[in-house]
DNA sequence: TAAAAAATTGACCATTCAGACAAGTTTTGA
DNA sequence: TCAAAACTTGTCTGAATGGTCAATTTTTTA
């Protein structure tokens, strides 16, 4: 364990890297349970492993790692959920659309929670993110979701709403977790609810926009 | 000002209601924005407009303020919500309890926020709900669905699942408030925003699920 | 290998907060 | 009208928290 300890190799910015991510995950596992104000410094570098002072050695103040945290979940959704720009077939997309906010739902919960509970709190550190990025992202699939319409490809439903549908529905099995457990007769959700769950709602979207699964 | 002032009829226990249904008011308010740990007494004082210690007067300690301001959701929710236990048409119930869940989602979105904050944090003060009234709710419209399907009136749709759509696509509209006003270009929800919403997750529901509107 | 840079950490401080309490005022009921 | 009950409120306290700092150790670099 002392003669070959499982170090990286010696690059610079080695150790601050780890150490970040380490207290960056440690910080998203306990926000999302308490909340920012339910969080403490002292909370966060226990869960990370590391004194108290480690933690604001990395970062600024509570609100930074915070905000570091926000800006890591909004990164993920970035990476996930844009293969979707694709101008094919509506049921094709809106079935691999909802299959990756399920999947996100299952891989990701404490950062789905942590983006609601800043949603819940009037999402005072997302204004300049809803306004630039996820104001061009939803423009794209509104614009999308027109051309497919026009072109007689599905029924007039109005866009906007129709996503709110699929996030809701989606986001719902991360954010009401104990509700879903308790419905379900569960005490953790499984892979095979989750396929459940994708296979319902692509079943009613689908149905409901005058699709046909491929 | 001072001859008529409003007070009510001298009845004992008179000032207690008044008293708690104001600090409540305040509370469900703050706790709604800032979360559990978030919300200091003297916050809900100051916005009940009472000095810190009348609320330590009539609630035993911040949690039970808190779990009072639960209660009282719970009860809005049964009020408002269980007028569909009748078994008639599949389509017309639906559109009842969307209607009803869309209200909700309308006229009280803080309460609203202050069940998804509890769930989003494992919902440990709603587990007797959650196994007792909740439990025994949701068999009942789980059964009312089964008995549907089995009768021809609706497609073979997990109902669980179903419920969970209906309840993610309503709740957005109070949980996500930010992302929805964002999305629609407008700084406060109207009346109108929400009669959209209704008519489209009714309209995609239903023709979902194998039903038509009556 | 030695100086510089980066990282670690214990001790400390000012502030905030939940809650207790006791002294006073108002309301109630006989 | 008057005593008891209900209500009001200013003040205090111990604990927790965010944040600072300086001393020390480890890592990097030349």
């Amino acid at each position: 364990m002392s003669r070959t300890a499982p170090r990286g190799p010696y690059k610079p910015g080695r150790i601050r890297q780890e150490s970040e991510q380490r207290i960056l995950n440690a910080a998203t596992s306990t926000f999302s349970q308490h909340g920012y104000a339910g969080t403490s410094m002292q909370s966060i570098a226990d869960m990370a492993g590391v004194p108290k002072a480690n933690v604001h050695y990395y970062f600024k103040n509570k609100l930074g790692v915070y905000t570091a945290v926000l800006e890591n979940i909004l990164g993920l959704w970035d990476t996930v959920l844009n293969d979707l720009t694709v101008e094919d077939d509506p049921a094709d997309a809106l079935c691999r659309y909802i299959d990756a906010k399920i999947t996100f739902s299952r891989t990701h919960p404490q950062e789905s929670r942590v983006f609601a509970k800043e949603m819940l709190s009037g999402a005072p550190h997302l204004q300049e993110f809803l306004a630039a990025d996820y104001r061009a992202w939803l423009e794209a699939r509104l614009t999308i979701f027109r051309g497919w319409i026009s072109a007689g490809k599905m029924d007039p439903i109005d866009p906007a709403h129709l996503l709110f549908m699929i996030w809701g529905s989606t986001q719902h099995y991360a954010d009401f977790e104990p509700q879903v457990m308790q419905s379900l007769g569960t005490d953790s959700l499984q892979q095979a609810h989750f396929d459940a769950a994708a296979k319902t709602v692509k079943q009613v979207i689908l149905k409901g926009c005058g699709l046909t699964p491929t």
